[in-house]
Parts: C-alpha cells; sequence; structure tokens
DNA sequence: CGATCTTCCCTAGCAGTGATAGGGAAACTT
DNA sequence: AAGTTTCCCTATCACTGCTAGGGAAGATCG
C-alpha cells in the first residue's frame, strides 16, 4: 500500500481531425514547412506517428486540411456589402493575408492542391456579382484568376525572398489597385 | 589473345558544374521536382550520389543554379526596343514561359533561392527605363514587382492545378493588360 | 452475461532522402 | 621523385512518408 494512487489513466479523448489540423498549425508556425514532418506532429499531440494516418489518409490531405482552415474566412462572401472593386480588393487581400498569417503559408497555399471547398470559381454567386457590374462571363472569371494569383504569387515572394522588403503592403495595394483599374477599364468590352 | 582489344577506358572528363545543371533540367521533365533527388541525379551522370556534393554545395544551390539557367534569355534586355509597355509585357510572358518551360518549373523558381544573378531590381538601367516613361521610383519598382509576381503566380497555380486550364493564355493576357492599362494610369501620379 | 465488432493507437520495418566523413586513385606541380 | 590537388568512391547518419499487422479498450448485439 505504498503507493496508494492509482496511475491516473490519462482518459485521453481519442484524436479528430480538427485538432490534428490545430496542432498542424502550430507546428508549422514553430518548425517551418520543411521541418514539419508527421512524426513531430504526431510527438506534439502525444502519439506515435503512424496513428496519424488513421485520421488522415496522407500528408498531402493534411496540408490540403491545413490550407482549407487557413483560407476560410479569408475571403468575402458572394453577397458581402460593397461594390465589386472593394469585394474584389478584399479577396485579393484575404488571399495574401492568409498566405502570410502563418509562417511558410504562402508556399503550404501553393503546394497543397486544391480542396472543392476551395474553389470558388464553383460559386455562381461569385460571377454573377461581377457580371451585373458590367463584366463578361469571361471576364468575370479572368479577374477571379488574374486576382488570386497575383496575391498568391505576391505572398509568396514575400515569404520566400528573406529581403525585408521595406514597401511591401503599399506596393501590393498599388498592384492591386492598377489591377482593379485596368479590369473596370473592360467593363461593357468583349 | 582472344579478346585483342583492351577494355575501352571511359576516358570520361571530370563533371562540371554546367553538366550537372543541364542533367539535372533533363531529369527534373522526366521525374518531376518531388522525384529528383541527387541519387537518381547522379546515376543518370554515371556516378555515385556524393559525387555531386564536390561539384555544388546541396540541393538547393542546384536549384538556385537551375532556376539561373531557366531564367537566363527569358527576360528582355532593359535596352530592348520598343515601348515601356510591351518591354514588361514581354518580361512577365518571360517568367511565365520559363516557369512552364520546365516540369514543376514554376515551382522550382517560385523556392529556389534567389541568386545575385536573378536580382533584377539591381540593375538601375531597368527602373531608369520606366523613369523615362514617366514613372516615378517607387511606381517602377513596384511595376517589377507587380508584374514578376503576377507571371510567377499565374503560373505556379497553372502549372500545380490539374484541371486543364482552357482559356489559359488569354486570361493571362487579359491579366497582363489589364494590370499595364492600370500601371500607365499611374504615370506621372505620385 | 458473453461474443463479436469497431475504434484507435502501437511496434517494426521498408525504401528512400540529403548530407558528411574519410579513403584512394589519378593527374598535375614542383 | 615527392608532394599536392582534383575528383570520385564506400559507409554511414539521422530523418522522411508510409504500410503491415498486432492488441487493447469500448460499443453493440444475441
Amino acid at each position: 500500500m505504498l503507493c496508494g494512487h492509482v496511475d491516473t489513466v490519462d482518459a485521453r479523448k481519442p484524436l479528430d481531425r480538427p485538432t490534428i489540423v490545430d496542432a498542424a498549425l502550430g507546428l508549422l508556425d514553430e518548425v517551418g514547412l520543411d521541418s514539419m514532418s508527421t512524426r513531430r506532429l504526431a510527438a506534439r499531440l502525444g502519439v506515435k506517428g503512424p496513428s496519424l494516418y488513421w485520421h488522415v489518409k496522407g500528408i498531402g490531405e493534411l496540408h490540403a486540411l491545413m490550407a482549407d482552415v487557413m483560407l476560410a474566412n479569408a475571403l468575402p462572401s458572394s453577397d458581402a456589402l460593397g461594390d465589386w472593386r472593394t469585394w474584389l480588393a478584399d479577396g485579393a487581400r484575404g488571399y495574401r493575408t492568409a498566405a502570410l498569417s502563418r509562417r511558410d503559408g504562402a508556399r503550404l497555399l501553393a503546394g497543397a492542391r486544391p480542396t472543392e471547398a476551395r474553389r470558388v470559381l464553383r460559386f455562381p454567386a461569385n460571377l454573377r456579382r461581377l457580371e451585373v457590374a458590367g463584366f463578361s462571363g469571361d471576364d468575370a472569371r479572368a479577374s477571379f484568376l488574374v486576382l488570386s494569383r497575383f496575391a498568391m504569387g505576391w505572398a509568396l515572394a514575400e515569404q520566400t525572398g528573406h529581403r525585408p522588403g521595406h514597401r511591401s503592403d503599399a506596393d501590393f495595394e498599388l498592384g492591386l489597385s492598377a489591377m482593379l483599374d485596368g479590369l473596370s477599364l473592360r467593363r461593357g468590352l468583349d
């Protein structure tokens, strides 16, 4: 009876995907994308490596889930207030800030294979919002691609390049407004 | 004397960096970036893995050298003919076609750390070319960044996404001309 | 109750990665 | 002839994503 207490069974709940993805994003910020391995992530969850494969198909799916979480709520909904210009601009800003919100986030977003949830073009309401503003269907679709890819390319260079980049925000906004100026010239064309 | 001939000694020249980089680009096209390992590259060069490390510091430097070769001659020189618009547009097209010229080329260009040879902004002639066209110094610098990052982001999404992408060329050109239209509005501002 | 079935984590191991240490043969230099 | 530099080798390390297969809990059912 020297050891009267029972070993407090850890009574740990089983893992689920949300907590895994959450821990993965925390680990990403700590060690960076290249050093984020399944084993390290498992260790942070108090678990042994291969257990993750019960919850997640592989590291590709994990990256996709992380990208989904990063992008969630970063993009304005198709019925947000404001004119088409600020709506598109907020979308581009959302992409950029989502990418910059985590260490190596841009590389993650660029590399993760797109989930259905992330294919903005699937939602016709988005296109229609631009069409009622005077864009042709092709121009509307292209405008989405142009802005999102500009934002991603910007964030990626910003985060990859090791230079401090003094005027990054201002330069991004300059490019963004230039882009929108150019697009607004096309309303009604084609 | 049955075998009268000497074993033709292979008399192989020692490797050098250009042939290594060349073989690496060929291997990249064959197996893709994720499957391009130092050992595979060495095997293709008739050599055993660690020998590459005598010529190249590591896989990071190798990637940087590959990126340099891909970008060489892809960008117009600062004294090319034509007005600033087509000159900037050709620069952006050069980035894109350079990235698309190899399998996973966009990911490579995006990930490889920039060499001194690749820092276009280092060449004041490039900036001056835009300044004589009416851009302020800040606008000229930002225009470079905007266009190059747009092109890289475009190529990356184009090459990463698995969708065929019907109108990719047309959409890129649309974004490019919109961008340039918007930039041309800024000439003389600031 | 007991038997089965599902859930969830484990150990062991595979094939492959980038990278280093140190050896050795050839070739050039003195 | 002796020494030095060049260039590739073997052996190995720590690590990666991932799979096979085992086993202990808990839920479910007869």
